[in-house]
DNA sequence: TCAAAGCTTGATCAAGCGGTCAGGTTCTGA
DNA sequence: TCAGAACCTGACCGCTTGATCAAGCTTTGA
């Protein structure tokens, strides 16, 4: 769905490296048409399980912080077999960021065209917000992508998201149009949907010392939706 | 001011160095009570220089992928003389989070107990907003270092920030009880603030990138302002 | 049964890292 | 004028890093 996006970034791919021997041809299948590997999963579920190594490491190191060595361990893999599937760090950080570009945007077809606001956004809220509660650490990797620059999501932001803003800003103000809401830039109010609902994930260690607690637990997403819901939908005055 | 809550960090100081060999005392002044150094600048002047780079170069890389070498280089010294006024990359990471936590406290004083709310919330917005828009890389480091789970900061979030949200979630309590404004969890309310407010400096990319603006300009800001302050002072019924 | 493709891994490498050292130059107060 | 403190820096060190290699092992299709 999003692969395209970080096409640029594939293209990136280690050039030092590439330029210095032959391309490895890429396995996984065969090259007749017939599938092999029936069961098919060797491959699949390695990578599955660097993957979401590299994804826990990435995002409490960051890029550079991060070392191979550690999301091998923690794969349970010899390091030579993670660069076996992925070919170097970068291709690696890439597949992980592939992965979070569809959580990123999935809650937000909530906001439809028909939709009543006040459902509508309180159940963008509530999904958004689920995200950072049941997926802290994808929220955290991006937020550190974007907080180093988002060189490697440019073009995702740019086109596919840029986009997708500028689709549902239309709706939004459509519901002005209509009556059903305060006028409201748009484009500033999700900004601002997406800082407090991601701010539970990103920012989870402030939030946990300055509550006196060891970590978030169910009542204080609870409280945070509570709040939400209630300071947007009366700060739109939704009819 | 905020000194003393990384006093811990200071401590932490490069055991291993530290052990091996008799710590250099620290110049910038004599022994006797005279001053020396008159000028007294070329310690300043250089410790600010590197703080400065040090700055920028933690808020991208984060601490792990910041290299003392590039620091160096931004600051325009040679690295050993960045090792000679801060023998190490803790302390230097240390010094320059010193100089964050003012600001980062700096603002909330607007939430004073005689204050009226709706005027009080919307210069703390405001203020916190200007911080991001003057300051973005203290913030976009401070979002670093929480991401990455404050490990270097814990004591100041369990100490001083938390009896500091304590004291306004009070005042902003009495608020509710005189009937100034609807009830509503004060602790989730300041996270929303700091959410809202400091997207725009640590995200200052992605929105950049979804407005089709290369950089974020006053105009973004004040409608960013507008925005917020709008949803608050509804979103609560400020009387 | 077997050859080829896919997968695994201990050993190894060059590059970059934080940090040190020795020996210089400049500044300061008497 | 001068001794000592402060400041500066090219060369260097031990260690970790991302990545590679070569030699194995396992799976697969015919």
């Amino acid at each position: 769905m999003a692969k395209t996006e970080i096409e640029s970034l594939r293209r990136l791919r280690d050039m030092p490296g590439a330029l210095r021997r032959a391309r490895r041809r890429k396995p996984g299948r065969r090259m007749n048409g017939t599938a092999v590997n029936v069961r098919g999963t060797i491959r699949e579920r390695n990578e599955a399980r660097i993957l979401k190594a590299a994804e826990a490491v990435f995002a409490k190191k960051g890029f550079n912080g991060a070392s191979t060595a550690e999301i091998a361990r923690k794969a349970g893999v010899p390091k030579p077999n993670l660069h076996y599937y992925f070919r170097t760090k970068q291709l690696l950080y890439a597949g992980v960021l592939d992965n979070i570009l569809e959580i990123w945007l999935d809650a937000m077809d909530e906001i439809r065209p028909g939709a009543e606001p006040a459902e509508a956004l309180a159940r963008y809220i509530t999904r958004k917000l689920e995200s950072s509660r049941l997926l802290p650490e994808p929220s955290r990797l991006w937020a550190m992508e974007l907080i180093s620059g988002a060189r490697h999501v440019e073009p995702f932001l740019k086109k596919r998201l840029r986009r997708l803003v500028q689709q549902k800003s239309a709706i939004i103000r459509a519901w002005t149009e209509a009556g059903k809401i305060d006028p409201v830039e748009p484009e500033h109010l999700l900004f601002m949907i997406w800082a407090m609902t991601q701010t539970y994930a990103d920012f989870a260690a402030q939030i946990a010392a300055v509550l006196g607690k060891d970590k978030l637990d169910e009542g204080v997403f609870a409280a945070a939706r509570k709040t939400m819901v209630s300071l947007v939908l009366k700060g739109l005055r939704v009819r």
